[in-house]
DNA sequence: ATGAAAGCGCTAACAA
DNA sequence: TTGTTAGCGCTTTCAT
């Protein structure tokens, strides 16, 4: 044995040590929470292995021991050091959300939904915003998030099969929402059956040229949002008997930008629609204001309808379909919380939580004019 | 020495030895990073030691040994486990981030524009998302991140003293947007000036009669935003010799309904305003649409200017008041990591950075019809 | 129901 | 420039 000194007890912290046996408090009497399982053990005269059990709710430790060592660890401000259980559990109690755009109102709501759930059941929640391809690509090639998840939450992203190795091979359970590749259990909703409605409400108020505002053609395979919606598109043409033109097809990029965009180019061209169904009510936003701009009134002379029920839909009138947001977060927290739970990884057995839409009918929607 | 069986190297990646000496490797290649310093160290023919000063880029190191580490490193897909590296040296390398409604447009904002400065330093992003008062106290009351962040960023949040005592208790810097209190540093714009201009813009165009609709009574002390953009109001009313006319505000909650409600008390009063001036544009969205509802225009029987410059006011031709909002997070999460990076933590010396705002004028305001 | 002690995988003092 | 060796503060066998 050397006489070395051994190390302050934080790097951070090293205020001095403290005077008499009392717990170390602030001023004001909150504890500082950098006492250890040893010091609680020693204050009750246990070992630290019965306060470890103690702590975490373990059967096999008496009501009697427990309730003074819970009395003392709350009297010192003990905190359990996330650090050291992570190292001696290898559970982190953390999940990896990856999210494309942080700042677009959709995950806003989901990232809401599935945060409160973590949190109550004590899970940490690790922030990744891609925040474009770049940041994608970056993300996928260094995998941050090795060695410091239990579990990874992916929302709406079209995953190559190159991202999807690398999230297998992260060997922990893996969530999505509005996507679904095998083996990943994922929440999503009946993209064609909320498509149908919006185009059918549409169709039975008596429009025969209805515009799509579809997304971009770039998107990947296995990102079914836009394709499912516009298969509920053609759908209900093929029912009421209209043909598909693509005349009356343009990309709008899922972006109020986009949208503006794709209207503008719809009233470009020769044939005219009389209704249009964007594949999301921001890109609805944006064709209505193109329609202004031309001189054009919805839902006078064209209506309008979007996917979505976006916050501001209601304040523009906008007819559209209405999803369970914050549901599905709330939806992906739990099927991965209960498989972690339910013990250790499994890759197998994919779950598909799908979840109900439903049409809301406002102003920007009415039956066609005579012709 | 008792003969007892070493534990299993994870809990969770039971599957089993690594056949052979190569690099355990996934089917397709990748790496499973499960390697530990000591398989670098053997490979390598060097010390643990001197494997975690190359990795983690120390001068003492050659740079000959230093190449010859990173490539079997690489090659065995070596990542290093952060909670063993945090137990070690007691930094996280986690900045807690602590938002009052992830579902708002402004904090997705903030958001985007600190995550990627964290992240781009190495930093992990722990999200709080309080959600409401309860979320809230809840969170004072157990600190969730004591233990498990270096720094900790709390956005918009009007923090009571006790809130502000829990924070200093932790011990780490603290940084705040929107807000100023001793003695976090922080990032905010000039409100006053802001709102200044806003309201100028209206008396320029004539307009005496200009209602304000403001935060609630309810914010506390350190919640300076609403009280600083109402006060730009009162000085500009006073600078064009206008007399303050209660009558003349109403409180909107920082809400689209909040606002609604508002303008509909307002136009329920006696003296009919000509003007409005909304400490936010969901307030202002919210103000156009009770207008609306009641048969009046925007501008032609009421002008509408709002602060934020959302997302939306462009779309609704709103005149407001633009603030660098990614901005905002991205600065204050450089303030933060200059601290971190400067070295030891240090109460003193509050730093407070000031960001420009610029009127935006669009569709909602003009002059004063003639009376 | 409890205790003893061996790690978990690193970092940092100290020595060489 | 590199190696040796204590820890960091827990969890988890295994023994009692």
């Amino acid at each position: 044995m050397t006489g070395r000194k051994p190390r302050a007890r934080t790097a951070a912290a090293g205020a001095g040590a403290s005077p008499g046996v009392g717990p170390r408090t602030e001023q004001n009497g909150a504890p500082v929470g950098d006492s250890s399982l040893s010091d609680v053990a020693q204050r009750a005269g246990v070992s630290t292995a019965t306060v470890s059990r103690a702590l975490r709710g373990l059967p096999t430790v008496s009501e009697q021991t427990r309730a003074r060592i819970v009395a003392i660890a709350d009297e010192l401000g003990y905190v359990v050091s996330p650090s050291a259980s992570r190292l001696a559990s290898g559970r982190t109690h953390t999940v990896g959300v990856i999210v494309p755009y942080i700042d677009r109102w959709f995950f806003g709501q989901v990232i809401s939904g599935l945060e409160r759930e973590l949190r109550t059941q004590g899970y940490d929640l690790l922030l990744y915003n891609l925040g474009g391809d770049v940041g994608r690509d970056r993300f996928f090639a260094e995998m941050p998030l090795r060695r410091r998840v239990d579990a990874v939450l992916v929302l709406s992203l079209p995953l190559t099969d190159g991202e999807v190795e690398r999230l297998r091979a992260l060997r922990v359970p893996v969530g999505l929402v509005g996507a679904s590749v095998e083996p990943f259990s994922c929440v999503r909703i009946d993209d064609v059956a909320g498509a149908s409605t919006a185009v059918r409400h549409l169709v039975n108020l008596g429009h025969r040229d209805i515009a799509l505002i579809s997304g971009g053609a770039d998107a990947p395979m296995h990102f079914t949002t836009p394709l499912d919606r516009r298969r509920g598109y053609l759908e209900v043409l093929a029912e009421a008997g209209i043909e598909y033109d693509p005349e009356l097809e343009a990309a709008g990029d899922f972006t109020m930008a986009g949208g503006e965009r794709a209207m503008s180019q719809l009233l470009g061209r020769s044939r005219q629609p009389t209704a249009a169904f964007a594949l999301s009510d921001e890109m609805a936003f944006g064709a209505m204001r193109a329609l202004r701009k031309s001189g054009l009134r919805v839902p006078d002379d064209v209506s309008i309808v979007g996917f979505d029920d976006h916050d501001m839909a209601d304040l523009l009138d906008l007819t559209t379909v209405t999803q369970p947001v914050v549901e599905q977060g709330t939806a992906v927290a739990r099927l991965l919380l209960d498989r972690l739970a339910a013990g250790r990884y499994a890759e197998v057995s994919q779950e598909v939580v799908s979840l109900p839409t439903r049409l809301v009918v406002r102003g920007s929607t009415r039956p066609r004019s005579a012709p």
